[in-house]
Parts: C-alpha cells; structure tokens; sequence
DNA sequence: AACAGATTCAACCGCAAGATG
DNA sequence: CCATCTTGCGGTTGAATCTGT
C-alpha cells in the first residue's frame, strides 16, 4: 500500500512504466539503456527518474520475457548449489546455466539457502555439504548431467536473442499468481496485438510454443546492432515517441477499465 | 485476531571492465 | 594513450509477505 519515500530510493516500478520500458526495449533491443531510460521518459533530464541502470535491472531481473516465475525445482536448487561450489559468487555466471532464473533470483536464493543451512547446522553438523543437501529429496531423478544447457555455451540469457535457443532447451512456463490487473503477459499480449497493428515487424511465426520468449517486438538479434540504421535521426525517431504514445494510451485504457 | 519474527524479493549502490571519442 | 561514458556484476537494503505463537 504505502509505497517507498523518493528520496533516495525510487521505489517498485509502476506497471506503466513498466510498459514502457519493454516498450522501447522492443524498439531498440535491450542494450543502449541510457538511451532507452530517455527516450522511455522514464529518465527526465535533469531529474533522474530511472536511470539506465536502473531499466536494465528492471528489464533483466523483471520484464524479460524469457524469465520464469515462481519457486526454483530441485534440479534448479541443486544447479545452483553445484555450481556455486564450483565458482563460488559468480552469480552472473551461474545464471547462465539457469535459462530463465537472474542472477538476482540465485543470489536470493542463495541467501535464504545459506541461512537455512546455517540453522540445520546448529541442530545437527552435517559436513555433507552441497551434493547430499537439501535436494536429494526423492523426487529427484535429475542429475546436473540431465541440463542440456550445461553443454553449450556461455550464452547470456539476457541476450535478446538468447530465448528462441533457451526455448528449445525447455519449455518455460510462467506462473501468474493473477493478483495483479494487468500482468506482463498481458502487456506482452497487448504489445504483440499493437505490434500487429501499428508496426508490422518481422514475426517469428513458427514461435507459438515459445510467446514468452519470442515477443515480436522485442529487437531481434539480426538488427539490434545495426547502430546506423538503428539510431534513427530525429523525424524517424518523433515517429517512434508517437507510436509509443498510442502503445500507452491502450494500455492506461486497459489499466483504467481494469483497476475501476 | 493480533503481534513478532522470519523469509522473500525487488531495487539500489559502488565498483570494475569495456566501449567510445 | 587518455578521459569519459556505459554496462554489468556482486553486495546490500528494506518493504512486503508469510508463518508461528
């Protein structure tokens, strides 16, 4: 309810805004983010509203439509432990062997889990540490073997190109709890449709399985780095800034009709 | 039902590395 | 080569939520 002071912190993330970083982020990929904190409004000059930095947080650890929701299976949790044992607080790292799971999330993890340990370890020392831990539970028949990322490279999942092969790697589902009016699957939905509409891209139809991951307007990876054409000039770019406004109007509309 | 303590998770900060001019 | 800017990472914080009493 009460939400954070504007201090120095400034506080949870609205949906609008939101919808327009993933807005923008589908127009001009997810790097550049200084850039796209402008252009976005989202960082006014001379105010600094969100910073790039902070959008890119935002965008990786929350809007990213590769991102799975919800508690961490035991495969995960032992991933993690495994590869934590491995290269210690290289969260980024790890993250990467985990499609879907930020860096944020196994950190977090990783904290609860520590603490957990620590409070077992008072009552019984266990030196089975990380392999015999908390996931050997029976219903586990993965072993980290069973990752078929684990083969493949160190690609970033928070590239946007990355989903379409995180997608074949495994079907990520996400959980919506449905407390929220309007969740990011809508606005990605909604985003799809004004796509359709407005800016007729270049659609990955053969994708279905995969909508959370292969959001049409997110940039594909073909002209992302295309810097010339790209960084439009300004007329091309006010064209851009109108379309936007339209993208925001529909979705205050279907905000406003959803909160009353 | 009310409270306290524990847990979760989104967000911020500072720093370092890389990119750019 | 150097200065500046941008991005990414790991650590930390604190509000929200959950759980036990």
């Amino acid at each position: 309810m009460k939400m954070v002071q504007e201090e120095t912190r400034k506080g949870p993330w609205t949906e609008q805004e939101d919808f327009k970083l993933v807005s923008f982020v589908g127009l001009f990929g997810d790097r550049r983010w200084d850039f796209v904190a402008k252009v976005s409004g989202l960082k006014v000059e001379g105010d600094s509203n969100r910073t790039g930095k902070s959008c890119r947080l935002r965008w990786v650890n929350y809007l990213h439509p590769g991102l799975k929701r919800g508690k961490m299976t035991p495969q995960e949790e032992r991933l993690v432990l495994e590869l934590h044992s491995k290269w210690g607080n290289r969260w980024s790292r790890i993250a990467r062997k985990l499609p879907g799971r930020t860096d944020n999330e196994i950190k977090n993890y990783w904290r609860t889990h520590m603490r957990k340990k620590a409070h077992e370890k008072k009552g019984a020392v266990s030196p089975s540490s990380i392999s015999s831990n908390c996931c050997s539970s029976s219903s586990n028949n993965h072993t980290v073997d069973s990752f078929p990322f684990l083969e493949t490279g160190e690609e970033s999942f928070y590239d946007t190109g990355g989903p379409t092969k995180i997608a074949s790697a495994k079907k990520i589902e996400v959980e919506q709890e449905g407390e929220q009016g309007y969740s990011m699957d809508d606005i990605w939905k909604d985003i799809a449709l004004s796509e359709e509409n407005i800016l007729k891209p270049v659609y990955k139809s053969d994708s279905e399985e995969g909508c959370n991951f292969i959001c049409p307007l997110i940039a594909s990876p073909s002209w992302e780095y295309s810097s010339e054409s790209l960084w439009m000039m300004d007329e091309e770019f006010k064209m851009f800034l109108h379309i936007n406004d339209q993208f925001i109007s529909r979705y205050e509309q279907g905000s406003a009709s959803l909160i009353g």
